[in-house]
DNA sequence: ATGTCTGTAGTATACAGA
């Protein structure tokens, strides 16, 4: 089963690429981040397109900003529009923005996550983005993590070598220690960072800002993450980061993840073989 | 790197967000 994610920077503007990426990279499974639709205008601009592949998909948009999807041909039950108690803004008893939806797709619980980025820290979008990750762990001993996958942009360079220069990011968000430890209470709860896990020491981006030639310089941020647990992260076959995508004209600034699974075994327990990374160690 | 690309409002350009 081939899983991905994308942030595409407005699914209206991305829709040629889009198509064509699913076309060519034919995932089963494909998480979206900011399509910056309505779900009306999501469902006049897709529904068709997306029958015509064999895609069922879930779509919980608010409009102008942000907007997550899920696209599925292996199935796509029980989808849930955000995650329980997840915090809105400015108000976090308020409605939640449309960052989250989760779907079980071929008996993993898939979500697409867009995380709050955070500006600054300073700023109130940051205590907004750390209260939002710490709800999104707070659910997770209510759920079955060895057979779910959060991903999506989670706006956090897991370490210093996500970042093209840690030096030029001084105290700015995404790789504050509060941020990354948001990121850690994710792996404590059982969730493997699954492309890092294949490419322990490589350069390995997925976003580069559209100014400055970044991408031809290669300066850019590890920030889309697909984080699985053991019975997923133990089928991994192969992951890599689709940097096609990012090249041409109108390229989204986030590249897109792409996660290969094998076959699931019989008695759907997983095989519960360590990553890459581990048996080395 | 702050060099661009989205969206909206509204009809040309400015602003906000990332």
């Amino acid at each position: 089963m081939r899983l991905a994610t994308w942030n595409v920077n407005s699914a209206k503007a991305r829709l040629p690429r889009l198509l064509d990426w699913l076309d060519t990279r034919a995932p089963d499974v494909a998480c979206l981040q900011e399509t910056k639709l309505s779900d009306a205008e999501w469902e006049s601009t897709f529904a068709t397109e997306l029958a015509a592949r064999g895609y069922a998909y879930a779509h919980v948009g608010e409009g102008r900003w942000n907007g997550v999807a899920i696209l599925s041909r292996v199935g796509l039950a029980d989808v849930a529009a955000g995650f329980p108690g997840q915090p809105g803004f400015p108000d976090p008893a308020g409605p939640p923005e449309a960052r989250a939806v989760g779907a079980t797709c071929d008996g993993i619980r898939v979500w697409s996550l867009y995380v709050p980025n955070g500006r600054s820290p300073d700023d109130p979008h940051y205590a907004y983005k750390l209260a939002w990750l710490a709800q999104l762990a707070g659910v997770l001993p209510a759920v079955d993590v060895s057979r779910t996958v959060l991903t999506g942009d989670m706006n956090i360079a897991p370490t210093d070598a996500d970042v093209w220069d840690i030096r030029k990011f001084g105290a700015s968000t995404h790789v504050t220690p509060p941020e990354r430890a948001a990121l850690g209470a994710l792996r404590e709860a059982g969730l493997r960072d699954v492309v890092r896990d294949r490419w322990p020491d490589e350069r390995v981006f997925t976003y580069w800002d559209y100014r400055a030639g970044a991408f031809h310089q290669d300066l850019g941020m590890r920030i889309d993450l697909v984080l699985a647990g053991g019975a997923v992260a133990g089928r991994v076959a192969a992951t890599w980061v689709d940097r096609q995508a990012r090249k041409g004209s109108g390229p989204s600034d986030h590249a897109p993840v792409i996660v290969d699974l094998d076959e699931a075994p019989d008695g759907d327990i997983g095989p519960m073989v360590p990553p890459p990374s581990a048996r080395r160690r």
